[in-house]
Formats: C-alpha cells, sequence, structure tokens
DNA sequence: ACATTAACCCACA
DNA sequence: TGTGGGTTAATGT
C-alpha cells in the first residue's frame, strides 16, 4: 500500500528530510479527511488529541467572545492548524471552520511529538512556523485596533489578493457579517463600504466575485487607515 | 429595522 | 427529471 506521506507538503514543505521509518510511522498514525465549505474542523471546547495538516482549501480560524464569535485569521493550506490549541491544552481553545472545499490529515499527538523529538530540524520548522505566526498576531492586532473600518476593511482585501488568492480576482469565500466579525464592525458598515469602494473605482463587484481594478488607491486606504 | 433577493429543500406531478 | 411553493439566510438601503 501507498504511504501518501511520501509526497505530502506536511513533509516536503519543511524541507526537512524525514527518515523513511519516520514516514512510516506517520502513514501509521494519520487520517485523511475530506471537508466541505462551511463544515466545522475544530471545534472549540472540544477534547483533542489530534495535529491538523491542512492539504488543500481554506480556513477561518474564529474564537467565541463575550458577545460575540471573533474571526482571528484565515489560513490557506498547506499549513498545521491547532498546533496551539493541542499543545497547550487537551481542550481547544478556538474553533477553525472550513471556508472552501478542503483536505486535511489528522495526525496523532503522539506521533507527532515523537517526530519532535527524534527530528531536530522538523522541530525547529515548526518552531519557526509558531513564531512567524505569533508575530504576524501582534501585528495585526495592532494595525486592526488603530485603523478605522475602511483600513481595516482595504486589509482584508489586499490579504485575499496577495496572500490567500494571489490575483487581483476572487470571489469572497466568506459573508458580510463574516467580514464583520472579523475587523470588529457590523455587516453593514461592511456593506456601506464596500458600496464606497464601488462608487470610487477601486473594485467591481458581482455577488461574491471582486475585482480589485485600484489597487494603489486600496493601499493608500490601508496606510492611511 | 425593513424590503428585496438568492439559495435551498421538499412535495408533487 | 423538472417545477412551484415555502422557508431561511444574505444582501442592500
Amino acid at each position: 500500500m501507498r504511504n501518501e506521506c511520501i509526497d505530502c507538503e506536511c513533509v516536503l514543505r519543511s524541507s526537512v528530510e524525514l527518515k523513511d521509518c519516520q514516514i512510516e510511522m506517520l502513514g501509521g498514525h494519520h487520517a485523511l479527511v475530506k471537508f466541505r465549505k462551511g463544515d466545522s474542523i475544530i471545534k472549540q471546547g472540544v477534547f483533542s488529541t489530534n495535529v491538523i495538516f491542512l492539504r488543500k482549501g481554506m480556513e477561518k480560524v474564529h474564537i467565541s467572545g463575550p458577545s460575540r464569535e471573533q474571526i482571528v485569521r484565515l489560513v490557506k493550506a498547506p499549513t498545521y492548524l491547532g498546533l496551539p490549541t493541542t499543545f497547550g491544552d487537551k481542550i481547544n481553545q478556538y474553533s477553525v471552520t472550513a471556508v472552501l472545499d478542503s483536505e486535511v490529515c489528522f495526525i496523532d499527538l503522539g506521533v507527532f511529538k515523537k517526530l519532535l523529538g527524534e527530528n531536530r530540524e522538523f522541530s525547529s520548522y515548526i518552531l519557526m512556523e509558531l513564531c512567524k505566526s505569533e508575530l504576524e498576531a501582534y501585528r495585526r492586532c495592532a494595525s486592526r485596533t488603530q485603523k478605522q473600518m475602511r483600513g481595516n476593511l482595504a486589509d482584508v482585501l489586499l490579504e485575499f489578493s496577495e496572500n490567500l488568492f494571489e490575483t487581483d480576482q476572487f470571489t469572497l469565500p466568506l459573508s458580510q457579517s463574516d467580514i464583520g466579525n472579523w475587523v470588529d464592525a457590523g455587516r453593514e458598515s461592511i456593506n456601506r463600504a464596500l458600496s464606497e469602494f464601488i462608487q470610487d473605482g477601486i473594485i467591481e463587484m458581482t455577488g461574491r466575485k471582486v475585482k480589485i481594478t485600484d489597487k494603489k488607491l486600496l493601499r493608500t486606504i490601508s496606510q492611511n487607515g
């Protein structure tokens, strides 16, 4: 039987050579699962002993706050999911939900820890990823609290076009109220701001399809906020 | 908050 | 397999 871990990015991406026996171990203790958009992959408050690697798709990471659900960030494949939540605590501290059809691999935490112990490069790669992600979180936190809504919305659009989809034309995977939850705004404000962007010729929209026509202006809005 | 539209499910032909 | 009605979620103002 073919070991699908051999060419999986969870191994390749780290640019780390796992030993054959380590790949074997991974192969024997994982489960590949497909999720449709809207499906919940990690549920806050639920017991978990798996590390999850996202092979394909895009997910929103969200946490239930004092009064409402807060979207923390969006991630796309390939990446690990739930490292902080499975290492830090047996109970998930946040939720992850697919916003596009996705493919994920559940890896037993014990096996994952064993890999970290045996393979120094692998563990330093993981450490690096977590550091980058923490820095990113700090940056976003400062930026989001200090910027006006239009600036934040501009950031979201730029995020989609530059990091997530890498095109100027894409289909929003989130509803407007989700975007509101993301940038701390009501859905109506989002709607109005989007209309303004259209008026100003910055974007074109058909349903959820977005085309960015004036990226420079969008950047300006993002900067002065 | 309200009106309009789109998406979805189900019964029925 | 296709169509109308009824319901709900998303959107626009």
